[in-house]
Parts: structure tokens; C-alpha cells; sequence
DNA sequence: ATTAAAAAAGGGGTTTTTCCGGAATTTGAT
DNA sequence: ATCAAATTCCGGAAAAACCCCTTTTTTAAT
């Protein structure tokens, strides 16, 4: 095979250039070979859109999570969706086990902590260039434990990725100073169905109040903190 | 004089693995005349002070803010105490007024934002290592603002960095699902005392429930997001 | 078309939060 | 020692949040 030395190009979605920059330079240092090429960089998801149209079609594209604007979700959705080819290696912050599911769910085709090491790195890439995919023992470690979860009922227990887009909705306005009357009015709902999901959420997710809602929606990420 | 290419010792304390090793990179990039050694990383405040104790004093340490463990604050309180010599540099996400202030309150010589330029984080180092300090525009906006408003009564406005003692760990037991009733219990003082408290913290941050003062905690830092 | 499940809405009651107006106590500075 | 300010504490009432159990409406599948 001659294929093993072809051209990979690489685009990177962080909000933080010094990080960006970072990478880069890691990137560089670690091809010896002289195979990746980085077509640009983004800030967040928009950058990133607007950026696509006007360069070539990168090969990867080693995304963020937590970024203004347009977030590393809101992004890969977008990509899955007008640019399935595009394969995505998610290096974030996050590393919940729901992030984790909800970004391979989506069909990411890795997820690197930003904590691990060059090399971890470096065989991402080159796993991702090659085999089209590289799932770290951590990525494995929670696929299987989901797995065997999943063996049970599980939309009944807590799952964050289950959630209705009301539900999404609601917990977000949960997380303002609004009423629940409030929120009922801006959902154009009865107050007794907001009344609904809130107890269906305070069950699945073992909550006492809504306090503990909102900093359960902080952990998850399914709340932005301006 | 001879002193422009003495050396100046770093170290550089982030959770992340990958972005410290970027940094690093691009500490020796941006080091044409090899005046900059990097004597350890740390991944946190307690691991830097146990490498402090082994390794030779730096003369500047580029810390981050958010880590586990021991956070950037409580490492610069800690600094500030036990090695009044080493400058320190704050290179974090948060570029929050609070955080700028609380950090400059406790001395800090400089703070980057990460999503800086990579020529301002050289200007920085430079400037540390040469007049001992560095304020970028970002913070000496934040200081003349302080300064403006300061001229006013301070203490009555919302003012994040003068919290009493109680009013953070009220703040922080806000945050969990414990009634009012049993957060006076656990701290010890009369319910009244705590609806004082809560009255007192709506009115100076202008907020409206227990909800919002839970987001404004997530917001400000205030209380750790497990 | 039928039926089972899920979503939405409701009734009615308890607890907690929120919001006043103050009063007593502690603290700090002169 | 004394005064002012801050901290702590109180009573009471309206609003909001919380809880459980039931009914109607919508959705989806056979």
C-alpha cells in the first residue's frame, strides 16, 4: 500500500487561540512525516461554518466543546448533518460520561480529554487518518458501561441524553429567575404540564428542588453560564 | 547593562496536560535568546507545592485558575504567603472582572486570557521577567473601572470580592437542595439570620430567587461545580 | 380502526420561599 | 464607656414551589 503517507487535512474549532496555537505546534512537532496540513482554524461553531465554505473540506476537524456562539453539540450536529465525510475528534475539557455518549451518539469518531498526553494524541490522529476512527480506553470504558445499562430499561432512569426537547427547554427557564407560571406562559403551556415535567425530572434524576435542577444542568452542560 | 539575557527560571501550573505542553512549546518558540528554562509543571496547587519544595525556586509561575484539587486562588494565597518573590502570571479561560480583581487584590503580576494572541504571551513573560510586571489593556480597563466605581460607596453595590465569610458559605449551601431551615442548622445560626442573609445578597446583586442566586454563584465562581 | 403509551392538563393540599416591618445583640472605633 | 453600625434575630403573610393522584388529549404502533 502507498496509502499510508497521503495528505491529511486538519481544521481546529477552540474559542481559546492560545490553546489553539498550542495544539498547532504540538501537531507540527509530532509529524514527522510531514501528513497533516491545517486548513484553519475557529472559534466556535459559526467561524467554523463560515470557514468551510470558502476552504477545502478538511479531513478532521479536532473540536471543542464549551465555545461561545455556536458550542462544540450545536456544531457537530451541523456537521453530521451537511458534512457527513468530515470526521471529528472532539478535544474538550468535558469529560462526563454524558458528553462522551452524547458526542458518539452524534458519530464522532473520537474524543481526547485535553488533559492526556502528546503521544495519546498523536495516535489519535493517525488512528483517525488511517482507520477512520480512535476510541481511547475511556471512550471504551464508558460504551461498555453503557452497554450494560443500557441491558435495563433505561429511558425510565436517569438519562441525560433522553431528554425531550420541551424538557431541554424547560430546564433551561428553570434556571432563570422566571416562575413556573412564567415558564408555562413562554412555553405556551398549561402551568400543570411544566408542573409535569418538573416532577418526571425531579424522579428520573433523584432532585429535591429546583436549585438542584438548575446545578444538575450546570454539571451537564445543559445550561449555558454567561 | 548586562542583565537583558539573565535566565529566567518558569514553571507552569494547569490541569490540562495538552495545554501545558503547547504552552511550553510556544514558550520556546517565542524564546530566540534561550532566556526562558521551564524547572516543572504541576497539574494543580498542591502538586506545585510539593514540586516547589524539591526543585529550585522559579522566578515566574504561569498559573490557571480552574483546577482541581487546589485552584489557582488558593495556590496565589499560598504563594503570596510562603514565596513573596515569585511573580505570577495567571493564563486562564475566566475573564471575569472578579477574577481579574481578586487575583490583582492578591498581587498577581499579570493575566492573560487563553484566548490570546501568541505575541502578547511573550510580551508578557518579557515584561515580568524585565520591570516585574505586565497589564494588559483588558486589565487595566478592569482597574480604572474599579477605581472609577470605587469612588462611590463600594460596599453596598454588588461587589463580589467583599463577601463576609458567612455569605460564601451560605451562598455555597444556597446552591445544594437544602431548605433554608437546615442550612441555618448546619451553620449554626437562626433562620431569620439566614433569610437576613438572603435578603441582604437579592438586594445587592439584584436578584429575584434562590435560583438566580444559585446561576449568579455558578457565574461568579462561588461554588464548585463537582 | 383499536389500543397502549406518552404527553398535557387538572384538583387540591403541604412546605418552602419570599418579602415586609422591625427589635435585640454584637462589634469596633473614639 | 459610649455611640454607631453591622450582624443577628423575630412575627406574620402572600407567593411560589412541591407532591400525589386523576383525567383528557395526542401519538404511535399493530
Amino acid at each position: 500500500m502507498e496509502t499510508q503517507v497521503s495528505q491529511v487535512k486538519l481544521a481546529v474549532v477552540d474559542d481559546h487561540n492560545l490553546f489553539r496555537k498550542g495544539l498547532i505546534k504540538l501537531i507540527n512537532l509530532v509529524d514527522t512525516q510531514d501528513r497533516y496540513t491545517i486548513l484553519f482554524e475557529a472559534e466556535n461553531g459559526n467561524d467554523m461554518k463560515d470557514k468551510l465554505n470558502k476552504k477545502h473540506m478538511p479531513d478532521i476537524i479536532l473540536m471543542d466543546i464549551d465555545m461561545p456562539d455556536m458550542n462544540g453539540y450545536e456544531a457537530v450536529e451541523w456537521l453530521r448533518k451537511y458534512h457527513p465525510d468530515v470526521k471529528i475528534l472532539v478535544v474538550s475539557m468535558l469529560d462526563s460520561e454524558e458528553s462522551i455518549l452524547r458526542m458518539l451518539q452524534m458519530g464522532v469518531k473520537g474524543y481526547l480529554s485535553k488533559d492526556i498526553e502528546v503521544a495519546d494524541m498523536s495516535m489519535a490522529l493517525e488512528a483517525i487518518a488511517n482507520k477512520g476512527y480512535y476510541y481511547s480506553d475511556l471512550v471504551s470504558g464508558v460504551m461498555v458501561q453503557k452497554i450494560q445499562k443500557n441491558s435495563k430499561d433505561d429511558r425510565k432512569q436517569g438519562n441525560i441524553l433522553e431528554l425531550s426537547e420541551n424538557e431541554r427547554e424547560f430546564i433551561k427557564l428553570a434556571c432563570t429567575e422566571l416562575t413556573y407560571q412564567q415558564i408555562a406562559d413562554k412555553m405556551s403551556l398549561s402551568p400543570k404540564t411544566i408542573d409535569g415535567y418538573r416532577e418526571s425530572l425531579f424522579h428520573r434524576f433523584n432532585l429535591k428542588s429546583r436549585v438542584g435542577l438548575a446545578m444538575f444542568a450546570v454539571k451537564h452542560g445543559l445550561v449555558k453560564i454567561p
